[in-house]
DNA sequence: GCCAACGTTGGC
DNA sequence: GCCAACGTTGGC
């Protein structure tokens, strides 16, 4: 099992939508970088927890968790020339884009805000707080218990 | 809205 | 394969 962080702006889909999904999850489309494509592809495994991470707005931070609930599969995304995600150098025989499907787990009573992160000396070493605009990123087991003790 | 960081593209 | 130009992310 291992642990990772996600990045979602709020006002395109929040916690609050992905509970709404309920069991069944949202895919993770529209992942366009191929660092994060990589850990989704090759490197998650179903069960393992996720840091839903509010980007981009007012109140920057951890939201909750949330769980992979699906093995790898082609983002359908890149096939759609009315999406932002088309890629036209992308076919169904060779798909470049693989997502994941997600479900909620639980909201934080409040969010964990990003400056609160960076006071941590546990999380020194972070990948969200090294490599900043990644919005997929692994989490270790030591730093996923050292952010859920400020929960 | 600014701007730093950094990934991607494309000319050579 | 180098590297400058450009685009995107995302905190502030």
């Amino acid at each position: 099992m291992n642990y990772w962080l996600m990045k979602s702006e709020p006002d395109a889909f929040s916690i609050d939508d992905l509970r709404s999904r309920g069991a069944d999850g949202e895919p993770w489309d529209g992942v366009r970088n191929y660092q994060a494509r990589n850990f989704m592809w090759h490197d998650m495994s179903v069960g393992d927890r996720v840091l839903f991470y509010h980007s981009s707005c007012k109140d920057v931070g951890v939201a909750g968790i949330a769980e992979i609930i699906s093995e790898a599969v082609p983002d359908e995304s890149q096939f759609n020339p009315e999406s932002p995600y088309y890629d036209p150098k992308a076919t169904a025989d060779k798909p470049r884009w693989y997502l994941r499907q997600v479900r909620f787990v639980e909201k934080f009573p409040t969010i964990i805000p990003l400056a609160l992160l960076k006071k941590q000396s546990a999380l020194v070493d972070m990948a969200l707080l090294k490599r900043g605009r990644l919005s997929v990123s692994p989490v270790t087991e030591s730093e996923w218990h050292a952010v859920l003790s400020l929960s």
